[in-house]
RNA sequence: GUCCCCGUAGCCCAAUCGGCAGCAGGCAAUGGACUCAAAAUCCAUACAGUGUGGGUUCGAAUCCCACCGGGGACACCA
């Protein structure tokens, strides 16, 4: 059977197998020739004679992956092959195009197999990113192979622990609002032209002044409370942690836990990458979810005393000043360090019977809320959000703008980690103090004027009330007007608060950048100098972290390296002499390596800097005053809308503070691609079978003779429906995968995957090689006739139509048309070249090889890939006459045909005179003219 | 609970500034050509009135309101 119908196919015939054959050879030949290499500026990878070179320059990235072990299913490659097309389109169109890839192989799956099989991170590593390499070649993607690397190579991450030591040198200067090397505050330090926060610098040791110093830089190490993930035995950042309070990985439980830690002072960038996101060419939805990240809010500080107990003093944070008046009552978070110091021996004269929760005494009643808060999850907190609860501390505090002595009370609606971990309660004006309000019987002052009848919290905008001096003033002028007399009265000062915290940066794990530190005898970090760089990390016999019971919150990390004594303990000479050091033991998180690779694309082998200043000035740099630079088109999943692209942007303003970079954002536009998912099926006991097993009858599904169920998600091994590109190459040919995954809809749209559907691109594939090839001898079959003066027209308009729909990314239109112009071309009984060629530099760009081979047919020796992308001529595009279709009251009556450039009022003339009929007589009250359009005639 | 995005033939998707819903395109379906037959290929055909209900307009898939359905973000952030 099976030879009977190969034989029948025609020879040269484009076929899966003729694919096969041409596919492969295309691709050794671009990689001989190296096609795809973009010539820099300056340097090793400089190249004067190269057709783009000094060409406007694009520089396009996809987010490189994690190559894990599974390999890769046909939705990961989707953005590659967008930005591919895109890059091959740009190429053709004159650009210079920059168009790499690489690999973030750190990372914690490599390590949790080599825990399980013994194998070193490093094999694991390697012979996946040599599979993904494999596979992503096999699509013809034309990257500059020269520029590639992995995370986990030395001299790539030599340079993340370069970057490492050039944030631990420096300190944010707020006054200039730029990083700047430690060694300038230093210097201002010893000049006396600066004072450390407390004690004076001439006086002080040098163990003090390190402290001091320390303490200024953006890369510090911390005694403060840490996600500590025992299930994982490392700790994680707050972005790492789901809002459930576990572990993003692995779904671990996640505890605070106070450890010392090295952290990254992003906080300091907060006010610039939130005000920097209104320059940036992206998806509305993730700079807002940054915003939100960031949360950034405006108001003040406001001091309250503490009655009856010394001078304690609690700190507020609010955002509505202007409601003072209105604080009827204070709440501390149960962990708040004040609470101790206030809760006196016994509840005061006229305390409430439903405030003490039944305790006898309010340190009873503190600590058995505290015992209650602690032992609820962060969800369970959540949860029960709708109903409060607290507990009166037996303190009351005084209300600076009025004497009023108010309750304190704790309550878990207040949150440690935000603000003060302390608010002033103005129940009139918050919804949530209403709430507590109401279950504890607080008195409520409306210090806004409420729209008449409107009942709860009021937290619009209105003219003040009962508030003195404030009474009439609007809220933005009440706070403005609250804040100054704060200031003057000593009782408070405006402020800016922010939710982002400092970045937990250290992590207990062995596959990760080791960290260029050392500690000396006090105990104080050292960077190690540049020379000794990178810091190899070595091999070990036991990579994994020791782990605890996850639920065990009392565990302390110990990280892999710390075993590793003869690497741990070192004798260096930093300078001063041979001396003993200590290493440091933890790694950096993944994020590290990902936080800069856009830059070190741009002069991947250099090994004097990170990148020469005149290459990324080029690739990278402003295109004028005010603008931030950066990649021109980034493209990767949304789900790095914080995480990624928040650490990303930090380190890049960090290196544009210090002047090792020009640009000051990495990523001018970003597009988020879709997601490719798929149908999954379960049978009636829950059980997944194989996708590709279940046939479709009469609206249901069947796996053998059982219905089954379908569900549609992700693709995935345990849901058993991935398919791979490479079974989709060999069943059908790299291109017609790539024309398949560019037309089923548009980039940024998640769609359903369907392997039947896929035949459609090869047709259209086989109908274009049918256009120059003769299927039975192989003959090429274009002639140098003229094309029909008609199709010339769609010729032209097709390639009008293409340009555009490349520009904007919107693969799937642009397919179309040229499926609609093969289909044009298809039945005439000549094919002429003047049509063929502008066809086939078209599709290029989706179907490298094909075009590259179809070229080559028509007698071009070279690649195509630096090939004018068609033009269309301007003459072409008008057309010869315009159909307007005469609208009689909203209803088509009838059509006139004119000439392109006729006026309106005949337009209208003719138009009248064509309806004639159907208006029988009666008088038009209105004639619309829409131009090119129609006429719409109101009677 | 709040906010954002999206609902167009059986399915994936087109439709400039509100202007003839599909000679945008594809899958599947049906009929035909080729074949002893089938597959492959080619040709042709039909199928929705745009989630629902209102409104604005000469004219609404497109703008406004409400509801339904799907997806996403945030969820005590003072």
């Amino acid at each position: 059977m099976m030879t009977m119908s190969e034989s029948d196919t025609p020879p040269f015939r484009y076929t899966a197998a003729m694919a096969g054959e041409i596919e492969p050879r295309w691709q050794r030949h671009w990689a001989e020739n190296g096609t795809f290499h973009a010539p820099n500026p300056s340097g090793d990878l400089a190249d004067p004679s190269h057709p783009r070179a000094g060409a406007p320059k694009l520089h396009v990235q996809d987010m490189f992956p994690y190559p894990s072990g599974a390999g890769l299913h046909v939705g990961h490659p989707l953005g590659y092959i967008g930005t591919d097309c895109y890059t091959r389109f740009k190429r053709m169109a004159g650009f210079n195009v920059l168009h790499p890839m690489g690999f973030d192989a750190f990372g914690l799956p490599a390590e949790q197999y080599a825990v399980q099989t013994g194998t070193h991170p490093r094999t694991t590593t390697e012979a996946n990113v040599a599979r993904y390499r494999a596979q992503l070649s096999r699509l013809g993607l034309a990257y500059d192979d020269r520029r590639s690397f992995a995370t986990t190579d030395p001299d790539y991450y030599r340079w993340t622990q370069w970057i490492f030591l050039q944030i631990f040198n420096s300190w944010y200067d707020p006054q200039a609002r730029t990083a700047r090397p430690i060694d300038d505050l230093i210097a201002a330090f010893e000049s006396g032209e600066r004072q450390p926060k407390d004690g004076a610098w001439a006086t002080m040791s040098a163990v003090q002044r390190r402290e001091v110093i320390d303490s200024y830089r953006l890369a510090y190490v911390s005694e403060a409370p840490v996600n500590w993930c025992p299930g994982l035995g490392t700790v994680l950042a707050n972005e790492e942690v789901t809002p459930d309070g576990r572990s993003e990985r692995g779904n671990y439980p996640v505890f605070q836990r106070s450890l010392k830690q090295w952290m990254m002072r992003i906080t300091e960038y907060g006010d610039r990458l939130l005000a920097d996101l209104d320059g940036l060419d992206w998806p509305d939805k993730v700079k807002l979810m940054q915003r939100n990240w960031i949360g950034r809010s405006s108001g003040a500080h406001v001091d309250f005393r503490v009655d009856a107990a010394g001078d304690a003093v609690i700190s507020v944070f609010t955002t509505r000043p202007d409601t003072l008046f209105g604080a009827t009552y204070m709440v501390l978070a149960p962990e708040h360090d004040l609470v101790d110091g206030i809760v006196p021996q016994a509840w005061p004269q006229g305390t409430q019977p439903s405030w003490t929760a039944g305790h006898v005494t309010p340190v009873e009643a503190v600590t058995a809320y505290r015992e209650e808060a602690a032992a609820k999850t962060e969800q369970e907190r959540t949860a029960e959000s709708k109903v409060k609860t607290g507990v009166f501390t037996g303190a009351y505090a005084i209300n600076p703008v009025n004497g009023a002595r108010i309750p304190v009370f704790i309550a878990d609606y207040v949150l440690a980690g935000y603000g003060t971990g302390a608010i002033m309660a103005v129940p009139g004006q918050d919804e949530r103090d209403w709430d507590f309000a109401e279950v504890f019987d607080l008195p409520i002052i409306r210090t806004v004027q409420a729209p008449d009848g409107f009942a709860g919290a009021f937290t619009g905008d209105g003219p003040a009330i009962n508030s003195d001096w404030l009474n009439g003033k609007s809220v933005t002028e009440a706070k403005a007007a609250m804040i100054g007399w704060l200031e003057e009265h000593g009782h408070g000062r405006g402020a800016t608060t922010y939710r982002l915290r400092d970045w937990l940066f250290s992590r207990q794990r062995y596959w990760g950048e080791p960290f260029p530190i050392v500690y000396d005898e006090t105990g104080m970090p050292v960077a190690l100098p540049e020379s000794m760089l990178p810091v190899v990390l070595p091999d070990v016999d036991d990579f994994s972290p020791r782990t605890f019971d996850a639920d065990d919150a009392d565990s302390e990390p110990e990280t892999p390296l710390s075993r590793k004594k003869d690497w741990v303990e070192v004798e260096l000479d930093l300078g001063d002499g041979p001396r003993r050091y200590t290493r440091e033991t933890n790694t950096m998180p993944q994020w590290a390596g990902s936080c800069w690779y856009e830059l070190r694309y741009l002069d991947p082998h250099n090994d004097k800097v990170l990148v020469d200043p005149e290459n990324e000035a080029y690739w990278m740099g402003p295109r004028g005053a005010g603008d931030c630079g950066g990649v021109d088109l980034y493209v990767g999943g949304v789900e790095h809308a914080v995480l990624h692209l928040l650490y990303a942007r930090f380190w890049h303003k960090v290196l544009h503070d210090l002047g090792h970079v020009s640009s000051s954002e990495p990523f001018r536009k970003l597009f988020n691609q879709g997601y490719i998912q798929a149908y999954a099926f379960r049978d009636a006991r829950g059980v997944v079978v194989p996708a590709e097993e279940v046939v479709e009858r009469d609206g249901a599904y069947y796996y053998g003779e059982q219905q089954v169920t379908r569900e549609y998600g992700k693709m995935g091994k345990s849901l058993k429906n991935v398919v791979t590109p490479d079974e989709m190459c060999e069943q059908y040919g790299a291109d017609t995968f790539r024309v398949y995954e560019m037309a089923m809809g548009p980039l940024d749209v998640s769609r359903p995957w369907e392997t039947r559907a896929v035949v459609g691109s090869q047709r259209f594939l086989q109908r274009v090689w049918r256009l120059v090839v003769d299927e039975e001898s192989g003959a090429v079959r274009v002639t140098d006739e003229p094309l029909d003066p008609k199709v010339r027209k769609t010729l032209h308009r097709v390639i009008d139509a293409v340009r555009g729909e490349m520009e904007e990314l919107r693969f799937n239109t642009a397919i179309a048309k040229l499926i609609e112009l093969t289909n044009a071309l298809t039945p005439l009984a000549v094919t002429s070249r003047e049509a063929v060629e502008p066809l086939v530099l078209m599709i290029s760009p989706f179907a490298p090889h094909m075009a590259e081979e179809l070229w080559r047919k028509l007698g071009h020796p070279e690649t195509l890939a630096y090939a004018e992308f068609p033009v269309a001529d301007p003459a072409q595009l008008v057309a010869e006459s315009v159909t307007y279709p005469v609208q009689v009251n909203g209803k088509v009556r009838g059509r006139i045909s004119v000439a392109p450039d006729t006026g309106d009022a005949d337009v209208r003339a003719a138009a009248l005179a064509e309806v004639g009929e159907a208006l029988s007589g009666r008088e038009p009250k209105k004639v619309i003219v829409v131009p090119g359009r129609l006429v719409s005639v109101v009677v």
